[in-house]
DNA sequence: ATAGGTATTTATCACCTGATAAAAATATTC
DNA sequence: GAATATTTTTATCAGGTGATAAATACCTAT
């Protein structure tokens, strides 16, 4: 045997504490959250009572999943880019969303997340909140200003379904690549694009036509809980 | 108490079977298949073994439950309908997705198949393969058959990534309705338009491209496994 | 009314779950 | 090299799981 592949029985606390953790995120979103303690423990090489040195509940040990997953990926510029008028709204969906897909196509974010959905969990509602407040909306503020509309009125049902349509259509890719895991590579730069050209494309007759008429219906108000990325109620789990 | 409220304690074999499955897929759609079968008979007022006397185990009953949502639920007057060419495609297209969506867009459905999805269940590769071979497909023929190309040139990889954008695009609406559970009404005709006149819309250029150059990808072939929606292997539950 | 049939419950099995406490094994310090 | 400190394991707990067998409660036909 190689004498490099000789393994120290004991580890630093935080060397230790660093493997589980990654190790929990690839097992996890294979498994999901009804997971055991005890595959886990096995799939790296320890018993399952040396969980408990680290992470004082399963709770807890999922907590810091999805932070490392979620909140850690979450990058600020994203909003912030989409908001510079010196380029074409063209330009920043198309920018914003490669780096987009860039962080969150990959199996174990798209898995978490939607075994996090199915259960209700706070922080995948939070998410999406996050999307929808943090992303969508300014997109449809930037939309309305390029098309030379009134940003200030307030945003329209059709027009926050439209931009949920393009969203929609470039993250479904993702749902098929690692959740149906469709046996080729998808090629995310063309939905994007389609998705970007569809929206622009539409816009404007949807603005026109949802700011025409006063009985349109209003988009949801944007929320009014201070949303953050982080906690999970502990019974949820 | 209303006389008529008085439930009889026994019942017969059929209807407590009905009664079972009902509420069995109600509870795994939202517990997912890890929900327990003490809970499941708490909920229907009976006590865990009565289970086993109408369902083997509970891989079978799991089974049966995959039936009533999936299997029973497809309606081969789909793929007919989409391939009679005596209207355009855009209505075609149209009147597919309001019967699908009318079909899928519910709860049950949409859980189960996403608890399905992401345990790797062949029920839920073979649903999607379905609906790429029966569906998807045949509607590339007609795009092109509409457009004056030739239908029998293999399919291209582009042509088949537009057409699944166009089926995500709806789909994802489903997701959002009833797996993110936002707090108002999805417009689904809005959204089928959008997604069909984006499709027809794209369609000529993508066709024209994919055809025009030899190197570009073919699309995987149809698969070669005779497919049925009804079988689930036991161990995978 | 009673007897037979069967739907339903009670009691129980072996196994698995997250979690805790004490013992052991290893590394570090003097 | 002995003493100390800390990582890791062993042993175990209480409670939950799917499933089975025997006892019971209910309905119906006679």
């Amino acid at each position: 045997m190689n004498p490099s592949d000789k393994k120290p029985k004991r580890l630093s606390p935080e060397e230790r504490k660093r493997r589980l953790l990654e190790k929990a995120i690839d097992y996890f979103s294979e498994e999901g959250f009804e997971g055991g303690t005890r595959e886990l423990a096995r799939q790296l090489g320890i018993t399952q009572p040396l969980i408990y040195r680290y992470f004082s509940t399963k709770a807890d040990l999922i907590n810091e999943v999805y932070h490392a997953v979620y909140v850690s990926q979450w990058q600020e510029s994203w909003a912030q880019n989409l908001q510079k008028r010196d380029r074409p709204v063209r330009d920043r969906l198309i920018e914003f969303y490669d780096g987009y897909t860039n962080a969150i196509f990959n199996r174990h974010w798209m898995r978490i997340f939607f075994f996090a959905g199915l259960k209700g969990l706070d922080i995948n509602t939070r998410y999406i909140r996050r999307v929808s407040d943090h992303l969508l909306r300014p997109i449809c503020r930037e939309m309305r200003a390029e098309l030379g509309f009134d940003v200030e009125k307030p945003l329209r049902q059709a027009e926050f379904d439209l931009v949920w349509m393009m969203h929609g259509l470039v993250f479904y890719q993702g749902i098929r690549e690692h959740i149906y895991k469709v046996p080729y590579k998808v090629n995310h730069e063309f939905s994007i694009q389609i998705a970007v050209d569809m929206y622009i494309t539409k816009s404007r007759e949807v603005i026109e036509a949802a700011l025409k008429d006063p009985a349109a219906d209003l988009a949801p108000a944007a929320s009014f809980i201070p949303e953050q990325l982080v906690q999970v109620a502990p019974d949820r789990i």
